[in-house]
DNA sequence: CATGAATGAGCATTCATTCAT
DNA sequence: TATGAATGAATGCTCATTCAT
């Protein structure tokens, strides 16, 4: 293993000072130029300039170009799951703990509309790479809020004949869904937060187990 | 607009008999290599080759690669709408009207995966196109839920705290994920089928009503 | 040789009656295209639509795209020289015929710009097809101007020193000069005619045996 | 402007040493190809392999192909006319300076062979190209011609009854009506000397104020 | 004779990646 | 570490030509 090469593996903490900033730019730059153009559409040489670096230097910190989504994707999604789970770890109860996920999912992005962009539209764009890389770190995210349903269930507060991943995937589609629609349309944070009560006042009842069935 | 131009615009009902049938054998080997390779990494000629076309014959039929995807889109979100219209009109109340909506989106695209593959992956990849082609389909999609769920609020069935679209965009983002989760997974009807009514029972509880809160 | 070969032979005289007319449409199309696009610029579907025929009947009377072209130049440039000829023959002296040869090479193009165009400027774009079909053609038209020099000196009239054959080649290059700038100017026939004056009268002076030399 | 288009407009001073060499080179193949093959029948890897570069490379210096051609027509025709300025202004009488003017178009392109036919005939291949380039530098260059012949006859030494711009596109015309001929003829140095000194005779009599005319 | 849908070879251009400095 | 000029493989698209009708 060459030196070059030994580079581009991922996030080695050894570099001295400017260069974790480095990589940490050339990712803000990506993220940036990624939501206003998608992944395809942007080339290494525009994320090069926004990041103020050149062309080469990308990939003195990432292997390709497909990687500097991959990164931007782990850095955040780890940053969210950890997050999340120390979050859930601090709540009391699986109602709270739920409010967190949607809070989570919906207002760390608020602050960020290009991330959002990047994450909700532009990592669906290959699905090599969503397959690969993406599909084993969000089943964990998806994980850890079927988690908190099944502990729900055990404590009798969620009814039982739901299965918590499913529970778990439609709670994620509507976040989701709402970070798109909202992306896609005004993108002003005053709906993303009346969206994000509605979300969540929807699971909550949704998924409680003294709710009387509304059978059509 | 020139001879040439003209035979690129829809559906002329000038090709004596097999024309039309060209038409659907590209948008339909489109769809199976998008789902397998994704927009971006399809060429052109694989579309024709799967298709049994030449790689000119595709531009007679749509203006250029990205024209067959919008198409591909707006052939099924349209023949979509029209059938939810239309189911929606045939049913009773609003909760059978809100089973429809689940039932119609999930199952329509399970006997389909490619087509599921396509549409909740592969049309995000152009955040351009998304934007130009896509959105304002989607808006109309969004807004006969949303009105399915104004109805419902109007009728004291569904609780008038929540905005109709907010909820709509609830709504369709859980489908679409669950879709998407699943074109991810296994992928087998069965897991489709059990999700299916894990959401319409998280909705249908979650606008309901009398349904008494569960206060965290 | 097939039926359909043979028709692609040269101007053939056997057409019954329309079909002289459309090989002329096709070629006066030709012509108006050629002049505004250039020849490569020319698709040859814009020909087939300025004639009003479909794509392939040009196949029918020109063996391909090449040969519109060679067709324009041959009749146009033939119908010069026999006019060229005939004018010549009709003429009593050198001097006049000088001016017939002025006149013709500028006046037949004046009424109709398009074909200035195509002449002066399309014929150059191909130099493999100018050296095999207009060269040749084109030698013979210098000789006629050539001929008409020599007999000039013959008879005394123009001065000996001068080799007839650079003199015919000035002589063609001064009006296809001014052709080729009037074209790309305001293409005004006043402006034209009064160029038209100046030549004949720069070569008469300039070719005349008794005019005193201007010595630097 | 992005930095790679930057990168392509002129005569940047950015490369070290060899890159103002790359453009020549380039630039140079470019003549040799167009010369044999005509522009639009040149590819733009032909040109490269002729210049001994990637074919990417030709865009590093040339926005395109269009812009290969008009470079070559802009760098030598810019000398050309500053050449003819200069020797204008320093040589004496008006007589002289035809004498200059008509050496300098024949004879600069007599030692390349290879630009007089890319000038002359290939140049012509987009009309497009020589309206929106090539026609305002050609037209300096004629008013130049026509300044000269002003000058005589405000000397008296040519008559006053012509036009100079008229005059002016005659003698341009004869002289590249000469090179375009050599050109597609023998193309020998000697064939083109002679003709040379026949349109300088042609035109310094043809021009002169007391000059007896011959009228027909 | 006429059509024009279909063909597919051909080509300009792009852009991720490399490597000499 | 950093640069950015150079590379050249890869591909969307055009358009002259054919041929079944």
């Amino acid at each position: 293993m060459t030196k070059r090469e030994r580079q581009k593996n991922e996030s080695s903490s050894r570099q001295s000072r400017g260069a974790g900033d480095k990589r940490e730019r050339i990712l803000g730059a990506a993220v940036r130029v990624f939501a206003n153009n998608g992944f395809y559409a942007t080339r290494v040489s525009e994320i090069a300039e926004a990041a103020g670096v050149a062309d080469g230097t990308i990939y003195l910190y990432f292997k390709n170009k497909d990687h500097v989504l991959v990164s931007i994707f782990e850095d955040r999604l780890d940053a969210l799951i950890s997050l999340l789970e120390r979050e859930i770890a601090g709540s009391q109860g699986v109602l709270e703990q739920i409010e967190k996920i949607v809070y989570l999912q919906l207002h760390l992005l608020e602050s960020e509309r290009d991330l959002a962009e990047v994450i909700t539209i532009n990592l669906r764009q290959s699905s090599r790479l969503l397959k690969e890389y993406a599909a084993p770190k969000f089943r964990r995210y998806l994980e850890i809020i079927a988690e908190v349903i099944a502990n729900g269930q055990r404590q009798g507060i969620f009814r039982k004949e739901l299965h918590p991943f499913d529970a778990a995937r439609a709670l994620w589609g509507s976040l989701d869904g709402i970070v798109m629609t909202w992306a896609l349309g005004d993108a002003k944070p005053a709906t993303l937060r009346r969206a994000s009560t509605a979300v969540a006042s929807i699971f909550l009842r949704g998924l409680a187990a003294d709710a009387p069935a509304l059978d059509p």
